[in-house]
DNA sequence: ACCTACGGGACGCCCCGTTACT
DNA sequence: AGTAACGGGGCGTCCCGTAGGT
């Protein structure tokens, strides 16, 4: 990823890179928190769930979402550009790294959401419970080279990871 | 990661890598498969701790050194090098990447043995519990800018993730 | 002769040269053939000579253009650069490499003129005669150590070469 | 040519070469002068055949020969190489270079020769047919990418060249 | 004495950031 | 403001000359 590359695709000359960013890596940076930003309005999404359809079905179409095709390109940025990531860890002072992070804190607020709806066990450890479907997610998703992962293959991970907090209803 | 920080690094001429490996990248394929056989035998730790100990302890002990210093140093380097992952896939026959997928076949066959050995459901749905584990931990280790997790982070996510498939003991 | 020399020599920035041509060997054949362009310049002279002055003072001043200080600098690159000869054989689609082959039509083309003008014998051997300019005065010049020759030896050479095509005048 | 190319196919290792030759250059300067040693006999074989067979015979076998496939492939390399060719003056201190110098020398003597024993003309320039038949064969045989000349094509020119000294019998 | 390994200068190339020009 | 060219630091590689190991 050059700062060639990206004029090019843009069809624009390199000076008006510079021009509107102090250098390239502020130019990624605001790319990403651009990108963030949209990913804001489907965490939206997942929050207002709650409560409506499934627990497994709601999750499996916010990791889908979450690690759709932009966010899965732009994750190995963050993780090897060691200079990005901390201006992005800068950039967003809630703690954590943006992207991940505000997956991770989407996914546990829609749980936390369902347990007080009284679909998730109230002493279910959340944080748990979303690191797995973050952490697992990421790597379903992140093999590159062999594409996005089936519905089936979503939803039944999903599935396994909150088969112990779901509330099962009193029969 | 030049092949000049390299040299440096190691206190010698830039010739003596060229004169031990054909290109950068073969260097790096064979540092990581050489990474990957030291992991290989804490993978065999892994397989034998089966039926010792608790469940728990053997996962996280399993994941800290799975997921140690080097392992985190070498993943963002597989993630963000396309010409790198791919040599190594094709030098792992054996299907997937090194590392990550030597990582989760190790423990989805601790977790098999110790389904045989009655400690884990029959019906545990082992290829999922491992996304978790692999995954949950990758996130968990792999933010480098904060150092390692507390064992006992490590400890509580992963009684949290094979909480639903431990074989209860008959009471 | 290196891409550092010439941009050196030419007091600008090693981009630059990179920036124009898409690696130094195009640059080698770029200016190759834009030495030859200015040799054609030269070739049209002792065309449009046939006729005039003396068969002999004609081929001199052309051997000494042919082969004057630029081509002299330009044919060991040829000679010794097997891409840029390469190359230039693709570049010039009237076979032959550009120069050599250059200067060996231009005279043949000037000596069959004479010929069709009575002032060489219809019987010459143009092809050899072309070759013996070419390459005698190829050595003659190629001597770069010592520098070029002086007029009278390049008259010298000429007039023995054509003695024996020269058309005496009928007596 | 690199010297890693010339111990490789030698089948020695590197420090062989520098055991006996201070540096790579002198290594070609005394290569050049081994082959130009094997050249003298062939020039001793054209200078004995003065008075023999046919002048036009006698100097095709001789440009043959001393543009075979070793001189050749040495000649680019005197003219390409300045340090080589500097020295190679400094090592023969008759004058001029190795290979071309001496073969320009062995014909001028043969042609003096023959000139002597009546087959040439008395008042041939000797110097300019030697210049002719150095220069045009060189020409016949440099061009590396085409293989060497039929014989019949090396007959034509030489006869062509000395067809204006050679003694005609007297009818 | 030969051979392997090393040390390091240089080469062609890449790519970022800047600067005149339109 | 947008463009196109420049300047130069750095990368991977090549290859010469040398120095220990056998």
């Amino acid at each position: 990823l050059t700062s060639r590359a990206v004029t090019d695709e843009a069809g624009c000359a390199k000076g008006v890179l510079h021009r509107h960013f102090a250098d390239f890596d502020t130019f990624l940076v605001d790319l990403v928190l651009d990108r963030a930003a949209a990913l804001q309005m489907q965490t939206a999404v997942l929050r207002e769930s709650a409560g409506t359809g499934t627990v497994a079905d709601n999750l499996s179409t916010a990791l889908t979402n979450l690690f759709g095709p932009v966010p899965a390109a732009i994750i190995p940025l963050i993780i090897s550009r060691d200079e990005l990531r901390a201006r992005l860890r800068l950039a967003t002072p809630g703690g954590g790294i943006a992207i991940l992070a505000q997956a991770s804190s989407a996914i546990a607020a829609y749980l936390a959401a369902e347990r007080d709806l009284g679909r998730i066990a109230d002493d279910a450890d959340i944080d748990s419970v979303t690191l797995s479907l973050v952490g697992g997610g990421h790597l379903l998703f992140a093999d590159l080279d062999n594409g996005p992962p089936t519905t089936a293959a979503v939803e039944k991970f999903v599935t396994a990871v909150i088969a112990d907090v779901l509330q099962r209803r009193p029969g």
